[in-house]
DNA sequence: GCAAAAGCGATAGTATTACTATTATATTTG
DNA sequence: CAAATATAATAGTAATACTATCGCTTTTGC
């Protein structure tokens, strides 16, 4: 995808302060995509990334009221951004089939280029929502977090996606459990691979996780 | 299944003292199961433990490294007892496809009845590893409790299962993440219907998980 | 049956984390 | 240019996740 003039729209729950809207805001973005990459979120603190970017700790508390919202805003912005580059993939593509190829596509692969937005690195985001969004809710307040409307950048991934799936079997029943089968398993079997090779069976190329649950989806739904 | 004279052999790297040999080490993991399904394992601590069987904190620690070494431990002993149930529906079932039919529904259903060992509560521990037990690998010490072997009483499972898919399919390339794929999405799954119902499909009755599983093995394997 | 070892309870203490509070200085804005 | 706002610098607090010590009890090994 070539740069595109867009900013993604991030809901204003997600933040005390919106990042966007001014030099250290953004700075915190983009070295908390750096870092979280680095050490993993559970080891990154507001302490280690104020010093990385030479700010006080507290300066950073007036945008994100804790790491974990800082977490589930980046992966909102991903999820945003991920369903932005669905739409331009899909949209005239006759084919239903086709639509749910190239989505399926551009979800269970990593990112590969960096360019949307200047102080976002979209592959490093990629990598973090890969082995770290699953943290954004497994947690003990997700229905809290759910009503205040976190999650619902990867929802409306997930409802898109379905419509496509429903496009091609109106009938069927299950779409969105699918979907989010699809999603979560391609994160999961990459985590594997990297990190506990006997549950999966990665040897070659990555690409056949890919493969794998393209033909899981449309053996599925061919029946 | 009928109480069985049997116990579960947990590999000694996962505690530091046996919790099976003393009515200390029982109550330990007899309460943690509850309090964990109860409060959730973050909120979990070892004071809320000691302060709930009357014992200190630092008696605790002589049993366990840590909490998280206590997880590790609770969801080894429950795929060392999943492996024995999956063992226990198969054997002498000729057809290779009812033995798959058979384990699958064992890995994604919760546990209903609770009677293998008197200290050990299987139906709220299965609830356990539904929510939690991602969070046994989901760390930064990932590889290096792999190595200490933490994890091979689930690769066993899942090895086990994917021999029975070979066994279907002798030809087939990936049954290990076929097997995780699985195990995880349903557990993933339920999860979602308890809190993200938006990403699953969930409105019934919950056997709809492991029916959406069975058929989208079975298709696969069918092609 | 007794000495040595091990297990346990009670208590105290430490380092780190995840914040909150305060105030002075700098920057923006109306 | 005055008022509002943002930031830096620093200090402080509560909770967590351990570690250490010590005296008493129970177990065990001979």
């Amino acid at each position: 995808m070539k740069s595109l003039p867009i900013q993604m729209e991030i809901s204003s729950e997600l933040y005390s302060k919106n990042p966007d809207s001014s030099e250290l805001g953004r700075k915190i973005i983009s070295k908390s995509i750096e870092l979280i990459n680095e050490m993993g979120f559970e080891v990154f603190t507001f302490k280690k990334l104020g010093l990385a970017i030479n700010s006080p700790e507290s300066s950073i508390y007036r945008y994100f009221e804790n790491k974990h919202t800082l977490l589930i805003y980046l992966t909102s912005w991903y999820w945003k951004w991920t369903e932005c580059r669905i739409v331009f993939a899909t949209t005239n593509v006759e084919s239903a089939e086709e639509r749910l190829r190239k989505s399926i596509n551009i979800l269970t692969k990593p990112v590969l280029v960096d360019n949307a937005i200047f102080y976002v690195n979209e592959v490093l985001l990629s990598e973090i929502i890969f082995s770290e969004s699953l943290k954004t809710y497994h947690t003990k307040n997700v229905d809290e977090e759910n009503k205040k409307g976190c999650f619902k950048a990867y929802k409306s991934v997930v409802q898109r996606v379905s419509d496509i799936i429903l496009a091609i079997s109106p009938n069927f029943e299950l779409p969105h459990m699918l979907t989010s089968t699809v999603i979560e398993g391609a994160h999961q079997q990459k985590y594997f691979a990297d990190h506990l090779p006997s549950l999966t069976d990665i040897t070659q190329e990555k690409d056949i996780i890919s493969k794998f649950y393209t033909e899981l989806v449309f053996n599925f739904l061919k029946k």
